[in-house]
DNA sequence: CTCCGAATTTTGTTGCAACAAAAATAGAAT
DNA sequence: ATTCTATTTTTGTTGCAACAAAATTCGGAG
């Protein structure tokens, strides 16, 4: 059985072969630090304050950088300032805009040729978010659902496509971090992931791309509150 | 009147600051070559002879390099070999539903409030495309082919969106651009910017969305067969 | 207290040499 | 001829120092 295994080379590796430098292990490191919330929106990231805190050269420290602004992961507020984005109310609607398109299609497709053995994994996924839920443990929940998700999307087999989605999570996950958990995942989530299964279940991918497409939906919504109930902050 | 400049700086620079350095100036000029069909697919490109080519030293020919590496324009072969790619029937399919999707969302908002000057505008890009066909001049067409679309797709204000559409267009640019001339466009292409066109002057942007859907299937299609027709190449 | 400008520090970029590893090449054996 | 192996060349990566430019700090004037 194979894993659709979503901790990849973060896409870059879409079935060629390629070496895995430091300027990669440094990608991978501050990626992980931006959707874990390790840095404040604002937040100013310097090449050589990465290399020192990853404890490599400043090389990789720099290809890391680029890479991430490149994905705008990562953007400038100065000519040589690159800080840690905040999603501005337009930003967060282009990138619920282009989610809705492309997670449904990634949806649509993944959903085709799904098995047992992909309702289960799924239900799994699904355990892991309610326990977490209900403990409080909002960052497991939140990678929970990343793995329901990724997990439709990546039966598609469609590599760019995945690359692509990867990096608009990584968008808003890195802008939101400090105040995800508590609006991320409710009950309607929960409803809307029962409603892809059921899709699944009946082999319809149009009955699981509406369930995605409606918890992008929903999610959107709540950021959205999130983000105009946030205070101007000093 | 503010010219959407699909021109800028490749959409690194989507309304922050950032000063231009070697490696963007290195980055333009190669993809530049790239989209121009200056390399035959499976073509091989190296940091050193990239540098000596434009002119730079070797960091931001690697800066370069990593960028289009990581866009897809440009593959890995080997562990360390880049070369310019190929798109095989299943990566022209996933191209092409993320273009619908995504460039159907940008021409259903670019067409939202088009103006009779943007249609002047347009009309006169079909003006040079149409000269530019009869003479048989299909650079000339295919540039202005893309002003076209990205005149609407500009006028949409989404600057992630219109990034991630320009790296669609490069990474089957690259591949195609041997044979793309005599498949790129014909009086379907033409009839489908006159639907566009259409649509704009009605104030419909579903009708604008549709039209350009219908202009990449149609080149979705002949894309199709030029790739099935193309030998298996010794 | 605020604003503005000079001095100072920080920062990204670039070229380069060294190194390890991969690719190309040449040759030998079957 | 073809395949495999050894040798040679090519190639990407990395660390580092120097440099120009931007960010920050600090004072003083209003």
């Amino acid at each position: 059985m194979a894993e659709p295994s979503m901790e990849e080379a973060d896409g870059l590796v879409g079935g060629s072969n390629k070496v895995m430098g430091l300027g990669d292990r440094a990608y991978e490191d501050l990626k992980e630090k931006l959707v874990r919330g390790a840095y404040p929106p604002g937040h100013k990231i310097t090449v050589r304050a990465v290399a020192e805190e990853l404890g490599y050269g400043t090389t990789p420290a720099r290809d890391a950088l680029n890479r991430l602004v490149a994905e705008r992961a990562l953007v400038f507020s100065g000519p040589k300032t690159v800080v840690v984005p905040t999603l501005s109310l337009a930003e967060l609607y282009e990138v619920t805009q282009m989610r809705l398109r492309l997670e449904g299609l990634a949806a649509e497709k993944g959903a085709i040729g799904a098995g047992s053995a992909d309702i289960a994994r799924l239900e799994a996924f699904q355990g892991e978010i309610d326990a977490a839920l209900a403990e409080g443990r909002y960052a497991d929940a939140l990678w929970s659902n990343k793995e329901f998700h990724f997990h439709i999307y990546g039966r598609a087999n469609m590599p760019m496509l995945l690359a692509t989605i990867e990096t608009l999570w990584l968008r808003v996950g890195a802008a939101f971090n400090d105040l995800y958990p508590e609006f991320a995942i409710s009950k309607y989530g929960i409803q809307n992931h029962r409603a892809a299964l059921e899709g699944l279940r009946h082999g319809d991918p149009q009955e699981v791309k509406a369930a995605i497409e409606t918890d992008i939906r929903d999610g959107y919504r709540r950021l959205r509150q999130a983000l105009s109930e946030r205070a101007p902050k000093k």
